[in-house]
Formats: C-alpha cells, sequence, structure tokens
DNA sequence: TTGACATATGTAACTAGTTTCATCAACCTC
DNA sequence: GAGGTTGATGAAACTAGTTACATATGTCAA
C-alpha cells in the first residue's frame, strides 16, 4: 500500500533525525533543552526543522507527559453578558496557569451537559467547570467514573460533594427583596428565567419566598433576553393595576423590561421601582441607571481557574469558597414611605 | 470530600487486559467494534473496565488517528452579542460534523492572535476559524508553516489566499448610509469601535468615504460597548449643533448612544435618526427599535464549520463565500424630505 | 599514563492506544 | 475425512514523541 513517493505526509521526529543524519534523542533536545545540544548540530536540525515544516504532535507529547493543557467550562449560554464576563476572567487566569480553555454551550439541557461534558473528556481535557450543582445522572456517573477535577460555579454549597466556587443566590436575591422592602414597596413582580433545570434561578426564588415581609410577590417567567424582558414588560403594562416595583433576577432581563415599560411609556421609577441582579457594565447607562445586586463573576472566574489549576497539578481538590453579592444603588428605585 | 493519598494511577489497556484475562487487542475491539467479541468475552472486558474505571486516553486515540478532533476559533470579544451568535451557529454545526469547538479571544489584539493560535495548534486544534484577514507576521508564518486549515470570517475578499466566508463590510455599511441619504440626511455622524487592528471596521469606514453623497461624515471612535456608546452620545449632545443621524457601525454601540440620548432627553426618531449595523435581536426591542442592517452571523458561523470539516477531511480548502447583508427598517430613522 | 569528569550524542525502552496478521477451533461442504 | 470458510482471539508491529542509560570524545589533574 505504501509506494516510494507519498504526496504529503506530516514531517515526524524520525524524519527530522534522519534528514539532518542525528538521533531522535538529539531532535527532541533540540525542541525541548537547546541548551544540551552543541551548536552546530542544533543549527542543522533546526535547519531539518525548518525545509520540512516539522510540528511536534500535541497528542503524542500529551501522552507521554500525561497532560493535554487544556479545560472545559460548560455554560448554559454565551447570549449572556454574565457568563461572557465570566469566561473573560477565567481564561485570563487559566493562561497564567499554561492552560487552555474550552468552551462548550449547553443550552441549560441537563443532556446536553451530559454529552458535551463527555466529549470534552474524549478530546483531552484535564479538568472542568460547570455551571450549578444539578446534572443529570449520566453527569454524575461521568464525573465519579473519570474523577477528572470539576469545580461548580454560579452557585454556593459549603457541602457539596465537588468544590463550589460561587456566591449564595438565595442570599443575593434577598439582598434585592430587602432593598424594595425597605423603600415600603408592597406589590413586587418578580420576573425571572426558566426554572427548569437551573438552580441558580430556583435557589434565587426559594430565597424570596424564605424572606418574610408583608406584600405580595409575583412571579412572571420568561427567556432570559432583552426580548424577553420586554415581553414580560407589556404583560405586566396590561394588567389592571401596576405593581410597585419590578424585580428581576438577571440584569439583561431587567433591561429587557425597562425598554417593554418606556414602550409603554410608564416611567421608572416613579410609576414603578426596578432592581436587577447581576450589575451589568450596561446597568449603569440604562435610563434610568439600574439599581442591581452586583455578582462577583471575575473573581469567581479567577479563584475558578486557581482552584483547578492547582486541583491538577496538586491532586487536591480545593475548598468551597463563598463570594459576596452587594447592593448597588442607582436611581431605579424610589421610596415609597 | 476528595480523599488526597490515593496511589492513583489510571488504568490503561494493559491493565484492564490483565484483569479480564484477555488480551489488549480484545480490550481495544470492546470499546471500538464490539460487535466482533464474543458475548461472554465482552462482559468479562467489560466489568474489568468498570472496577477498574478505565477511560481510554485521548492522547492515545489522537496518536493513532491523527484525529483530534477539535477546531479552534478566535475571536476578538466573548462581550459582544455579535459573536456570540456566531458562535453558537459555529458550534452547533460542528458537532455535526463530529468537531468540538475551543474558543480563545484576542482582544483584538494581533500578538494576542498569533499567541492564542499557537497554543491552539500545540493543544492539537486541527482547523482554525479566524476572525478578519489581518494578522501579524508571526501568525501569517503559523499559518505557513503548520498549513493548518484555516477560515477567515466576518470579512469577504475573493482573492485571500485564505478563504473567506463573510460578507463585504463596505456594502453593508454602504447600505447603512444610503438610507440614511435617500432620507435626506446631510449631516450624519458615525461612531464606530477602535480603527486600530481592526480591518472590519476598517473597511466599514472605507465603503462610508468611498460612498458619493452631498452630505458631512463626522466620525467618532468609542469602545464597542453600551457604555463606548453612551460616552460619545453624552459628546454629540454637548456639540453645538445636534447631526441629522447617527450612523453606528455596531449595533452595541448604537443601544449604548440611543441610551446616552435618552438620557439626555433626545428623542429619536423626531431630533436625530439613528441606524445600526448586526442587527441583534435586541435592536427590535428597544425604543425606539433600531433600523439596523442585518448581516447574517448565524449563516456564516455554519458556513465556516462545513467549509472547515469539509477542508479537514478531504484535505481541500473550500471557496470563499460572500454572504448578503440587507437593512431591515425599523423606527429610528426618519425622512428629512 | 591513567583515572576522573563533563559534554555531546545515540540506543532502546518506555508512554497508551490501534491495527495487521497469524492462529486455532468450529462448522460446512463435497 | 479432506478442504474451505468463518469467528474469536492473541502476538507483535505500529503511531510520535520522551527519557533512562550507554557510549564516545575531550579536558584536566594526579
Amino acid at each position: 500500500m505504501q509506494k516510494a513517493s507519498e504526496p504529503k505526509k506530516r514531517a515526524n521526529l524520525r524524519d527530522v533525525a534522519k534528514a539532518a543524519g542525528v538521533s531522535v534523542a538529539t531532535v527532541s533536545r533540540v525542541l525541548n533543552e537547546p541548551g544540551l545540544v552543541k551548536k552546530d548540530t542544533l543549527e542543522k536540525v533546526q535547519a531539518a526543522i525548518a525545509t520540512l515544516k516539522f510540528v511536534p504532535s500535541a497528542a503524542a507529547r500529551a501522552i507521554n507527559s500525561g497532560r493535554t493543557r487544556f479545560v472545559g467550562a460548560l455554560i448554559p449560554t454565551l447570549d449572556n453578558a454574565i457568563f461572557a464576563r465570566f469566561l473573560a476572567a477565567l481564561e485570563r487566569k487559566l493562561s497564567e496557569h499554561q492552560l487552555s480553555l474550552v468552551v462548550a454551550t449547553t443550552d441549560s439541557n441537563p443532556d446536553t451537559e451530559a454529552e458535551k461534558a463527555k466529549s470534552l473528556i474524549d478530546i483531552g481535557a484535564e479538568g472542568l467547570i460547570v455551571t450549578g450543582a444539578t446534572h443529570c445522572a449520566a453527569m454524575h456517573d461521568l464525573l465519579e467514573r473519570t474523577m477528572i477535577p470539576t469545580i461548580i460555579t454560579s452557585f454556593y454549597e459549603s457541602d457539596n460533594a465537588l468544590p463550589t466556587i460561587g456566591y449564595d443566590n438565595a442570599a443575593a436575591a434577598q439582598l434585592a427583596l430587602h432593598h424594595l422592602a425597605e423603600l415600603g414597596h408592597k406589590d413586587i413582580a418578580v420576573v425571572h428565567g426558566p426554572v427548569r433545570d437551573n438552580d441558580r434561578t430556583r435557589a434565587r426564588l426559594d430565597g424570596l419566598k424564605t424572606y418574610v415581609f408583608d406584600g405580595k410577590l409575583t412571579t412572571f417567567e420568561t427567556q432570559i433576553s432583552h426580548q424577553g424582558g420586554a415581553n414580560v414588560a407589556d404583560h405586566i403594562c396590561s394588567l389592571p393595576r401596576l405593581p410597585d416595583a419590578i424585580l428581576c433576577l438577571s440584569d439583561v432581563v431587567a433591561l429587557g423590561v425597562l425598554l417593554g415599560l418606556q414602550a409603554s411609556k410608564i416611567s421608572v421609577p416613579e410609576q414603578v421601582s426596578m432592581i436587577g441582579i447581576d450589575d451589568l457594565p450596561t446597568s449603569a447607562v440604562t435610563v434610568p441607571p439600574l439599581t442591581s445586586v452586583h455578582l462577583p463573576v471575575s473573581q469567581m472566574g479567577e479563584r475558578a481557574a486557581d482552584g483547578l489549576a492547582q486541583w491538577i497539578t496538586t491532586q487536591q481538590a480545593p475548598h468551597s469558597e463563598k463570594l459576596h453579592a452587594r447592593l448597588i444603588v442607582r436611581n431605579s428605585t424610589r421610596s415609597l414611605l
């Protein structure tokens, strides 16, 4: 099957060694520890590498070192700035640890998540970053079988089997509700993304439900997008009576609601107060600027990167970390007292 | 929690073979072509795999097949929905070709791009998707040396050395300007992102400059973010005279400008017309809904995925493809005639 | 002159899989 | 009962690197 002249096969170490008239060990040294090689041998080999356009095979390297130098992140979507910000920090910090990042999106579907996780592991990921603590059975099984270092983010739970690096979602939501309650709001509309397969949203809603105050909460579920927020705003405007305030469990939805209210000529905060969660940079330039609960996602990215890198190199799982959310008061909320 | 001091060496094929009392070839068959193995042997081997928690090494597989089954995408930032949309389509289509996607962000820095490209190739990427046609010397050298299949996106140029799959940026900008010109606008502010190291923005600006119309164009450079747009809006509002219209070379900036104008109580389109480029979903729900030039980024992602997958499997580079932008008229532009 | 040591390089054994080819038994046909 | 075919399995070669160990040469001191 192998004829004398093959058209184009990638050159390997042996080819280079033969071309340079040295052994494979010498070529390997040129690649990894050029200091050990005599100057003119070095040049001979480098010439051969150049003429053969030799590029070392990543797989062959990995097989020896047992390291592929990349990790995977499973996130619900890229279509929300909050994840973009998280990933930016994660990637920056990982690269300080000489690790590349492979991003896979799950569309918040646990089965997709398990599938993508499997393919990340198949292609050699050394560790995983996942969003939230709820996964399907296949995912749990996969993580247990492979024992791949995995950190849960956007979610804090001290006694989880896997380390969690994130914030207390219930507390973040309570921070927002507490602010509204203090301002005297009694009739509050809560707008949130899909509850199904999303433990962060559920935790936030639970936080609201367990917060004790003498007022009414009405929840509205929609898509996490500007469009989704605008749709809910239309619905709320068609109600016989406007709520005192609208609490959005994410800023993306909040901006959508804000635009929707504006389209219906409802003014914020004069007719309704509004508050969000996330504190995206955009929230500082909306009209009016949006009061929000700041979630430290950049910090979360950095801590997750450090934790995972440490776990991979030392085989020692990091401890869970609780990061603190804080209220940023702007002009979309006003006092009713 | 994880116990730290396990003598955890991962089981390999030979370990499984020994445990099951069969040869390595049989274990390999169980993994890849279970149909060839007798039923009770199969079960024996599967039992051994389960008890040893054996997971095949991706690297060792890759070394044989010469395939790592993933490609890399180099994009300027994740912090702009336009790229998020592109990546979503790209990833979806790549996975149909059994390819995973590794995303690397370059911050529009050519040196970062070259670095990230190198590390993608180092970890074994079989192909690359890059944004725009302008790269630093190190990048060109890398692409030439490794001959890695690489497709340029967001940019169309029929005679580029590498296949380009994208739109004509100059034409897209002209489409927007033509619309404003037809409505009788003479004094137009053009708001755009950084020109340095961004050939898409430059191409759009060149398109505007070569379009013949009897009016005035004033350009404003800012960051591509809502904040950046809002800053320019503040600046424009402080000018002695408002322009007739504001043409933004991206919708993200346009929404920022819109919010900034609104904060200064300038009404659109009564006092200024506004038009964007990208046509993000958000642009349909802004107040007023934003007239924009639709860029087919989802289609671009799909075509790029198909092209790259084809290139990798057939060794045959695809042809460049020009995708068509089209004007979406909403309510942010009005006629002055 | 010889031993001690450093430097430079080669040989061959690893890494963890896939794959080719050989072997052997069971079954079928003539 | 000889010969052919099929099915199941194993031995060993193969992928492309790294690396432990061996060897050859040169320098220097005893």
